[in-house]
DNA sequence: AAGTTAATGCTAGATTTTTAGCACGTGCTA
DNA sequence: TAGCACGTGCTAAAAATCTAGCATTAACTT
């Protein structure tokens, strides 16, 4: 039985894991940069340390310092992120959500990316008959 | 400066905040059912004390029992949950946000469903030139 | 080569979260 | 009416989180 990661993060480490995925990856000192209310340098590194133990990150030497990484990929995980919010706040109706989304990001959506939108579902009614 | 929400919600606080606005409402006893790795009774009343007194819950008495129920509308934070997936999932593309909903939701979308979402789409590109 | 800067490892303490237990009240039922 | 079932309030303690500080090591600079 391998080590899995935990579900269930403190606020904290919530914080750093969301960094560490928006990110792809990130050193201690970025995630102190990024972090809201950051605490000190110290108490981060411990916190990375944590979360590397429970298996959610590990860490690659890059010269001097740690870059850290999330064990799952964010591809793995975005689909559950999304399965969440999808349940707990659009009552599970893909209609709202995409609606939601359109009304989130407005602004810098290119025609074409809207296009390109229209066709995914288009092709999501065909395949479901 | 009227009591505000924290934002900041502990591991459990956000489980339990989570239930409800699945919900829109429970009592202490459907709270306990519904979490992960049920802890005591008392435990799950004393955190809802705990979540009224941040300002994150009321309560309205039903019968002989209390009923929760979000101080902020689920309407009203979806948005900021949705945008949060999307930034830390999904780095910002809303395309690829509705590519995984249709993954996920495939099986139970109608015909309906789907046509209303291409015309949601249609729309947006007619209102965004 | 010595000093400075910036990183890590470790440990311990403060604070917050999480939990259980006890006391009390109310309604139902035998 | 006495006893049980099921709810609440409150309090205290266990557990976990969060933080800072000190010692150490590695790279860069002069």
């Amino acid at each position: 039985m391998s080590e899995q990661p935990h579900i269930t993060l403190s606020r904290r480490e919530q914080q750093i894991m969301d960094i560490v995925y928006q990110r792809g990856q990130a050193t201690a000192a970025e995630v102190v940069e990024h972090l809201p209310d950051p605490p000190g340098y110290s108490a981060v590194r411990a916190l990375l340390r944590v979360l590397e133990e429970k298996g959610h990150l590990r860490h690659a030497q890059e010269g001097p310092r740690y870059v850290y990484l999330p064990i799952v990929a964010r591809d793995k995980v975005k689909h559950s992120a999304l399965k969440r919010v999808l349940q707990t706040f659009f009552a599970d109706s893909t209609e709202e959500a995409v609606a939601a989304l359109l009304d989130i990001s407005q602004e810098h959506l290119s025609n074409e990316e809207l296009e390109r939108m229209e066709r995914l579902i288009r092709q999501a009614r065909k395949e479901g008959r």
